[in-house]
DNA sequence: TTGCTCCTCACGTCACGTGAGGTGGC
DNA sequence: TTGCTCCTCACGTCACGTGAGGTGGC
């Protein structure tokens, strides 16, 4: 009337590993040994075991189980920690599958955030760079606005993302000047734009770090572009005059231009 | 145009630990150094950290993460497994609260078998037992059974939970015999009482020695009272006259009833 | 000088699982 | 003798967290 150690996990629906470690816990008392060092359970090991093992099906951590004691009552309180924790964690699951069941429908990366997902097809490998670092600086308003304005991306966004230091000075002229007058228009709808530290939950150093941190993801040739879109926004004729005289000079040193400082 | 350790982490929502866990799996690549050893993020290397972090928070393992490379493109497969998982934990995470919740409506001890719950204020302590043994070796049909007949719980069970070696003879064959009136009608009304191996999904073997188990849960003076009733409903007078010539002997000896053998 | 940040080990957490290496039972 | 079971360490898993002990920056 005595059961192995196999015979007693199998009762039990658990391992013998398992009822090792139990025991090493002290959850579980050991049992008496043949005299050949073979464990003998009995039917209150087996009763305790199945205990343990029940509360450790509904998510009881094995340490609480050992303060909970051999008492036969629970501590109510302690069940209604557990189902609020199970609440939590059903409710992070459900979300995180929501978030996946976009992703496989519009067949986007998973790593954009959520918001962009539907759009994902619209957006070059820069742009979603450039959304994933946005998203962490900036408040939820400011992403929508982004979105908003990611969705309205025309042809000249495409040629913006074409340009190489092989692009001639004329057509970079061409895109600076599409890109600016789209510029004055989302900077006017959005003023928040000139000012992201203002949007910005965490700390407006880290947004102004971050934004100016946009620069390191486009190439020599594009940062002259952006910068030639934003002096003619800004109506700054001097600045604009500078930069001319600039990449006149970069032309004939080393036949290509250089990259605006600040 | 740089972040340390812990800028780079709050950045990505993450801590300067896992950012160093991430480098120690080669997930994320370590930094230039300044000459005092500090770390030097650059975009590239945030941009990365939110990949990792997002992946992970989708419930991607770290090492899977590291096998789909650092391609844009996540192999559509692994989400859709992973989210074939998050389904089956949300399922098993529900179970679990409706069965605690079973448990607090009826202020029930956790460790019974849920379909026992409702019931668990007529249950006694070595009744419960028995029903955790026993929900490990029977067959749904056979506990559902069980349940049944726990619900007709009477009187004569709590008399015979009573029962100690102080209980006098004519106590114990009073209840003996309204132990073999119930045993004789729910043996009629359940023929595999009498071969509860036959109900045993784990094996025939392990049934019997736990039910031969149960004995172990009861004191001599309840076993003499169980085998009496046993051998009443089988209607066996010739092991009846064993049993009371046994107790004579018995009495004259010690002044208590052996258990029966067997 | 003080408090704060950064660095690198080394070990801990949680609930066991996976061998390694050896012995007993039939 | 062979295959199966049982035993006890010791270490591994997973994704980090927690110190310990030391240095740099302002």
């Amino acid at each position: 009337m005595a059961w192995s150690t196999s015979q007693l996990a199998e009762l039990a629906g658990t391992t013998v590993k398992a009822v090792r470690h139990y025991h090493s816990l002290g959850l579980l008392d050991e049992p008496e040994r043949r005299s050949n060092g073979y464990k003998q359970y009995q039917v209150a090991h087996l009763i305790r075991l199945l205990q343990i093992t029940r509360l450790a099906e509904l998510g009881v951590p094995l340490a609480q189980i050992a303060t909970m004691g051999r008492a036969d009552e629970e501590p109510e309180e302690a069940l209604r920690v557990l189902d609020a924790e199970l609440e939590a964690s059903i409710a992070k699951l459900e979300r995180i599958r929501g978030e996946l069941a976009l992703i496989l429908r519009h067949r986007a990366p998973a790593d954009l955030p959520s918001r962009f997902t539907s759009i994902a097809d619209k957006l070059s490998p820069t742009d979603r760079s450039i959304i994933m670092l946005m998203s962490r600086v900036l408040d939820d308003d400011a992403m929508e606005d982004i979105r908003r304005m990611t969705e309205e991306r025309t042809a000249i966004d495409d040629e913006f993302d074409a340009v190489t230091a092989e692009t001639p000075e004329t057509r970079r002229r061409e895109i600076a000047a599409g890109l600016a007058e789209r510029l004055t228009r989302t900077t006017a709808a959005h003023p928040w734009l000139g000012d992201p530290g203002s949007r910005a939950p965490r700390g407006s150093a880290f947004a102004e770090r971050a934004v100016a941190a946009i620069g390191e993801l486009y190439n020599r040739a594009q940062l002259e572009v952006l910068y030639r879109a934003h002096l003619i926004s800004e109506g700054d004729e001097a600045k604009l005059a500078e930069l001319d005289a600039a990449i006149a000079v970069s032309r004939s040193e080393h036949g290509s231009a250089e990259p605006p400082s600040g």
